[in-house]
DNA sequence: TTACTTAGTGTAAAAAATACACACTATATT
DNA sequence: AATATAGTGTGTATTTTTTACACTAAGTAA
């Protein structure tokens, strides 16, 4: 976010891109922008770093006016500061990427004056973005790519409960390429970091897969030894 | 570096972890601080972002200011934004690494006046540092580590021809850990991405190794199939 | 010539990654 | 009740990669 320039001295922001998983698609919030410049562009959300936050807590505040969530797994991975990056002044922003999962209906609240809406667009028919958003954007993709292989952030994408399928889907979206079923199941049970659960999927018009969980103890007691998916 | 406050807006500066490799140890630049707050402690070197410097060029800035080196490999890698993490107000800092070989004669020029002298001290033995730079410093040291795996940063620690046993060096240092001879140089071998030259180690009061050259032009070649050490 | 120090080399075993196809089950449809 | 549909769930053989491991060769110094 880079409307409003206080001062002719830098400033400092903050831009997220929020990754959105539907159970089909990957998709990012995008705001429609209501002020100069790049007006009625599309762009990454951000804001201005407040005089008492940290930035985490930043990112955590732009994310939560958006959107109303709190508690969403958030990253930062990247500082742009080229100095015409703004074309009214030097705004140094600093990049988050989020993960969330979507289909609950709490999302999307009323948004800031600065915008006329925001939309969950999927990240592969995405339109031409403000400022050097397009640049950040990719930067951010290519760091979730990286980060999958060796951390467990997928779940964060997903319910609590979902199916084998349903995190494989994750990952190919991610990764952009297809994946074997069997060898995917075989490896990602054998980090024995997922508790399969009792209970089945419900509401298909077809066999129901079982349903599992991500068991963060199991994980935390794994680490040192590092997943590489 | 974070001794002056222009106003009680945040300031935006830039630290940097030089490590630099002698042939035997990994070292980091330190400056010893000649100003309050952390007056005689040491410290990362570091400065404010000029107004019309896009973030690199001022990260090499510090660095050719310090050191009278320029292009050096350097990449940032973290904000530290803490509200506190400068007793003396808002400091936003962004922190490079950049990787030199050491040995050769040039580096250390005068140094600015809020440090007494600069040293470069073995990693494996640090002194306290100032405001929260150990922790910088602790990120900047696992970012390499991650680094070194997947691409050719180690080169640019060692001098344009080297030996392999020189690289292996590199490798274990920067890991952390010992590493098999003959299964390092099948692996690195067989990436390709070495030029074995013709000439010998001189100086040495041993059987003097083959050496070898960094081909970037196949690395470039091979790219996207990344390497994976 | 000998002692010393590092360079340089191969193989076997284990582990991990890949390629690949069909029967099962739950629901919806007729 | 039978059938069609759509996704679930499973095993094995092959290839590739990783690991463990020890001695001879070459050059220098005494």
């Amino acid at each position: 976010m880079e409307q409003i320039l206080p001062h002719l001295d830098s400033v400092f922001s903050i831009d997220c891109v929020l990754f959105g998983f539907d159970g089909k698609e990957l998709k990012i919030l995008l705001i429609e922008r209501n002020e100069e410049p790049f007006k009625d562009w599309w762009a990454l959300p951000g804001n201005i770093v407040g005089p008492d936050e940290s930035l985490d807590q930043s990112a955590s505040r732009i994310l939560y006016e958006l959107t109303g969530l709190r508690g969403i797994y958030m990253e930062q991975y990247y500082a742009f500061g080229d100095p015409h990056r703004h074309p009214q002044g030097r705004v140094i922003t600093l990049a988050y990427y989020a993960l969330i999962r979507l289909g609950g209906d709490k999302e999307l609240r009323p948004i800031s004056t600065y915008a006329k809406r925001a939309n969950w667009l999927p990240i592969t028919d995405l339109p031409k973005l403000a400022f050097d958003h397009q640049k950040i954007y990719d930067k951010g993709l290519e760091k979730i790519k990286r980060r999958i292989k060796h951390q467990p952030i997928a779940f964060e994408l997903l319910p609590e409960k979902f199916t084998l399928t349903q995190l494989q889907h994750v990952y190919e979206l991610v990764l952009g390429k297809k994946l074997d079923k069997r060898n995917f199941r075989k490896k990602i049970i054998s980090f024995g970091v997922l508790k399969e659960l009792d209970e089945k999927q419900k509401g298909v018009s077809y066999r129901a897969a079982t349903l599992y969980r991500f068991d963060k103890r199991k994980y935390a007691k794994l680490f040192g030894k590092e997943i590489s998916f």
